[in-house]
DNA sequence: CATGAATGAGAATTCATTCAT
DNA sequence: CATGAATGAATTCTCATTCAT
């Protein structure tokens, strides 16, 4: 049963100093989850920590979850920010590309890892919106193409189970990789046997 | 800094009435885990669900981390138990048992999703303690040997490595793929390709 | 080993309705410490006798010792004022201002006996912090300079130790005075003679 | 007004168990009230302390204040054992009977600091008690004959008063001075000179 | 009666959110 | 609109004491 919760900002700021303010109300939103979790993650401290008045917290988002969302919106973007390149990059070495978007990834996610897993805890919750959805459809569509061209070619099964697969293979490891703290070259050290393993299965050339 | 939270039980209940008592607690703690999530768990919650004064609560566990803990030992156990079979089978097959393997931890998951995540949100925070990982350690130990007698075969490259990599990647893509909802047949669906990657990997015969 | 506990107000009431808030709760405090000692000021009750939300309490004071340190030092300022005026009399007849400060020091205490009583066993755990010592040291200072002089003169043994005797010694009786209940014309009954040896012993003039 | 409390012990240990069990209950609440002060002082901690089972607390005690109480009668009863040889010891040398009295008082007082510190705290509510004024009167009797003899002596004034006032000035003297930490040599040289006032005073010879 | 079990009542503290100026 | 102030509702945990076997 998804709960509604309201997620949409309650204003959009129009003046330079609201935008100040929740830029603050962000960061420091980002910073507290990185530090201390979803569990010290208050909408008080948040607020003291930005060195913005709490109700002016609430001029800006209904509620806390909110902000969580913002917080995910914006680390979305910016890791799709990150990835595009290779996703969008044109030529046909489709082993290449996606040796270097597995890489990035771990990356990406080796790079906050804090912030990332306060977030996954978050999403347990925001999971349940359309909000949610309707945001990471958004970027999953470039991805699955990306992923659909590699895979696809000389192939014959079903292809957005392949697309679902590997993804969802490529992300949750991923994501456990970094969890667990690795990092560093061992991180690499682990990213690309998945992808061989990806290469050789779909005969990505 | 890991904060050093009391998970040992207080007191152990010998009469009927306090058996009952502590396993309506654990119930009652299991059903508002797969209901509410983490965030809906709270000692009153979990003590009134369970038709238990608060104060019987604390008699049993020191802090609701502790019962927690109690579930999470209860629900590794009872997956251990069911993994422990196929683990120990004896003979030669590497491929097929590591196929019932993945299946059945798929299956395992699935069978309790709502509960495993919220589970998994609490491992974030319990993955400090002592007990938690002297917890792991005891049953990942099985499952270590077992991955390592069939990735092993004929193999020359870093065996921990191997291990972990296999391990990782199964249980991530696992937890993800029933974290997604997905369930019965489709389930295995997603399994089997995993285990055909990792016996072409690693050349399991 | 002398537990941390912050004193500090947590927050200045700066609006006039706030002021008026923190007075109430002040107030109420001290009430209740007077009526029912230490053992019945809780945080619960001293907010509902002040007319004041909980969570408001918490707004000004960290915990409740902090507002118990409040009264400790409201109380002993204002003894400190009225015993100033003696303490820094200009004059050589220290005989006299002894006795008056004596006889104000035991006014002072019956006064407000039973408030007093009650601050006294909560100095009990206050003593280990570092805001009492440094609240006692600034107003014990005057006190010592005022007995140093007076039992200075003439005198050849050791100041300090003589200081102290007969700080401890008038304060610990003016509290038992008082704390048994003696009050009026008997308090100066009892505080005389006590001057009156100490103008012998330390021939005061 | 005073609360009523029950303060008498609730059936008198017959078997020796019995009064084994009292004894180790007085114990462990001695040594709690030492360690952690009144405030540590908890039925269910005493009677862990003791290994005694709750409920059996309960059986000899109507309620803690009545523990307590016994362990006031009880510290109450072995001072009074140390002082009354001195208090009796035939002779006319009043001011060294005087002055060994006083001496012994201070080192009583500084042998158990901290638990009659804790007892202190607690006679404040006992003290309401006729229990209280009955146990205090008997032992105190010994020592206002004992005063009354030294200041007696060639004295015109109000015995009873002089009696009250040294009792009150010693004894506060001895616990201010002990409660500061005070103990071994510096303890008499605290002492003496309060004898050597009080000598002065009352002409005692 | 001794032990295990249970509990009503309360105490400290926090939090999301709204109101007043 | 920004800031100070306020609060209802929880939440964690403790305690004195009684009940059941």
């Amino acid at each position: 049963m998804p709960r509604k919760i309201d997620l949409a900002p309650k204003k959009l700021p129009r003046q330079r100093r609201a935008v100040a303010t929740v830029e603050a109300l962000a960061e420091a939103a980002t910073y507290i989850l990185a530090r201390e979790g979803l569990g010290g993650f208050t909408a008080n401290k948040v607020a003291e920590k930005a060195g913005v008045n709490i109700a002016s917290f609430y001029q800006y988002f209904p509620n806390k979850e909110a902000l969580l969302f913002h917080i995910v919106r914006q680390t979305w973007e910016r890791q799709l920010a990150r990835l595009s390149p290779i996703l969008t990059r044109p030529g046909e070495d489709h082993a290449v590309k996606l040796r270097d978007f597995v890489r990035e990834f771990f990356l990406i996610e080796a790079a906050e890892v804090d912030l990332r897993r306060a977030l996954r805890a978050a999403s347990v919750d925001l999971k349940e919106t359309e909000e949610f959805r309707a945001l990471l459809a958004a970027g999953a569509d470039l991805t699955k193409r990306f992923i659909a061209e590699a895979v696809g070619n000389g192939h014959s099964g079903n292809l957005d189970f392949d697309v679902r697969f590997v993804v969802l293979l490529t992300t949750s490891f991923a994501e456990r990789t970094t969890d667990e703290g690795t990092g560093g070259a061992e991180l690499i050290r682990q990213a690309d046997p998945l992808t061989d393993m990806l290469v050789a299965r779909f005969n990505i050339a």
